[in-house]
DNA sequence: AATGAATGAGATTTCATTCAT
DNA sequence: AATGAATGAAATCTCATTCAT
């Protein structure tokens, strides 16, 4: 038996590899700039072996996409589900976003560039539409923690919405960013930026104490 | 003369038309996703012709977007010159930039997506450090009037430049949100958000008043 | 003006002489067989020459199985229609496959070869459809000459399909074989064989006088 | 003792298997269309178990031809040796060959579309002969039989190889064209259909009783 | 100045074949 | 013996760029 676990275990070690790697090619060069050459080149493996594994490019792409965007989904509905009161609620959402930055920084980028535009033609409306779901949700929970603030009075009437894209899009910010300023032997800043930028973003919501 | 001067406003037309095209393709389909024949279809003219005004595709692209950064750059510059006070100061460099996406935002868009990464290979070092020193002084002129705001006190002591970054991706992320919300013959509340949007971060920082 | 028509003129050369070279190779070596790169050779263009003029391979294959088809049916519908005896009906229309054979043999194979089967996940269900049509439409005037002599009594009461389809594969195999045959500055037999081919069968069919 | 037998019929059996899947795949694709990948999908092994039995595709394919032309051939040898009377001969034959068709179709469809031109560069001379030889053999038997019958005076003076061949084409023909025809539950005419043409074609060449 | 036409280089994808286990 | 995995070579197709007119 311990050869077909082992043969498994190479299996998705190669997947992963692949995965890895195309991540990180995508990212770099985005999806049209990215070549399939260069996957199979950082993934030390033939080109052809790359369709072993995936159907095609759209497909390696969005085996990517989807469970990034899943895995981060999955965990904020949660939190949104969860008793905490609704400043520590949108706290603990950043967190978990960074957390799942931190655990694959490359998955982290592709979700956060992801460009429905450019896969209109390439995806089917179905993987695109669920793509488009899981991105929405994503904001959707934010955008529930801080109406729930709201409505206990603990933030001002803002619009919720437009709060929820202000903090998403200054989150994407803040880590591009801290990477670009991010050298070898530097210490890593980014956590407690991502901090201090919640912070503001807060206390320029948070109702005046009566 | 007339003959002369037709000729080359004619010409200038033409090359208007074709950065006008090139910015929408640009900005659809990303750079490398982008082809000239859907350039030079958009611009109703024959791909050969692009190469009468540009010596290759990066050009083209090179020659939109440093324009247009340049411009906003300039205004930026001119503004944090200005002797505005500091909240004042910040409102109209977030005025100006929304009147700079109003008149192209095409334009816009090239420098708000703008990746340095994917160009290193394909521009000139020159160029792409032109590109990048442009990027940086439109964040930095941001920076200075919210230093000068702590400085006098009306601001929080927060990290300057931390909240430029902000306050630019904030930006970027409202104006895709409302984009995307937009429908022919629905009101445009791009600016008024923009605004509410602002006037948001910018309690988040103000000092509270003695 | 003389400009516009050589050019034009240049334009159906090229593409005559592409679709030459590609019913040379789609003959010799089937559709999967066949390369572009071939193609191209024979032609003496580049490869991607030949997608300036057709979109796809498939494309290529049907742009010169549709009109051989297409012409050999025109002609074989005239004929059909016309108040010749029903005998002299049969002789002429295989007279007029002789001749669409003779004008284009490579077009004739083609024709002659079509396997609707290889088609099936390529070309789409109309155009296949219309290929199929066409096919059955040839066989068709054949059959319906047939039932004419046999209502007027000049053939036996034989299955008209049946002997349409016995004549239209004993035509193609006749020239099969004399094309094997053939030898450079050998006589060329294959008109009278394929006279006597038909006589033979006509003969099979005709009634007895009474 | 007994379990090396089984063996060897496990084995016969894998390669009968993969035989019969090949002879579907080559015949719904022709050659070059058909894939290895889709004869081990259909037998139910591996790619690479094709290659413990067969050196290469060409061999696969010629390992399925040549016998069955051969078996065919001998038949054929065999029938035009009897001492059957010239038109009982060739209905023997005929009849015979219906009989290889309904035991095998697909070596039948294999046999029949068989074009030697395709293999030019793949099989060997030697082989490529050698199936050349085989198919020569198959119309001869038939054209001896037709002579026999010309110079027995109960056939007309017809050219006896043009004869066969109509006879050959005829028989494809009509197969083909009754396979088209055929459905799930409906009543298979091949036979008497193939009967009905063969009695067609000998009257035309049947001397006139004196 | 402008374009239709062409192409070299390279992209994605396929497939017969081999190899380690 | 059998197979999962891998790959080199080649196929189809694309596209930035050039050239003759």
């Amino acid at each position: 038996m311990g050869i077909k676990e082992r043969r498994l275990r190479e299996k998705n070690n190669r997947i992963r590899q692949l995965k890895e790697s195309a991540a990180v090619v995508f990212r770099e060069k985005g999806f049209a700039g990215a070549t399939m050459e260069e996957v199979a080149r950082r993934a030390e493996v033939s080109k052809a072996a790359i369709y072993l594994y995936f159907r095609s490019k759209e497909d390696l792409y969005y085996s990517l996409i989807e469970p990034a965007l899943n895995r981060l989904s999955q965990k904020l509905i949660q939190l949104a589900a969860s008793p905490l009161p609704p400043e520590e609620k949108v706290k603990a959402m950043a967190q978990a976003t960074y957390e799942f930055y931190e655990a694959d920084p490359d998955a982290y980028h592709l979700v956060a560039r992801y460009k429905a535009q450019e896969f209109d033609r390439l995806l089917t409306a179905e993987k695109l539409n669920h793509l488009r779901n899981l991105m929405k949700s994503n904001l959707y929970q934010v955008e529930k923690a801080i109406a729930e603030g709201i409505e206990a009075g603990v933030f001002k009437a803002v619009d919720a919405k437009l709060t929820s894209i202000i903090i998403w899009n200054a989150f994407m910010g803040v880590i591009q960013f801290q990477e670009n300023r991010m050298a070898p032997g530097r210490r890593d800043y980014r956590r407690s930026t991502l901090e201090a930028a919640l912070e503001m973003i807060l206390a320029g919501i948070k109702a005046p104490r009566g």
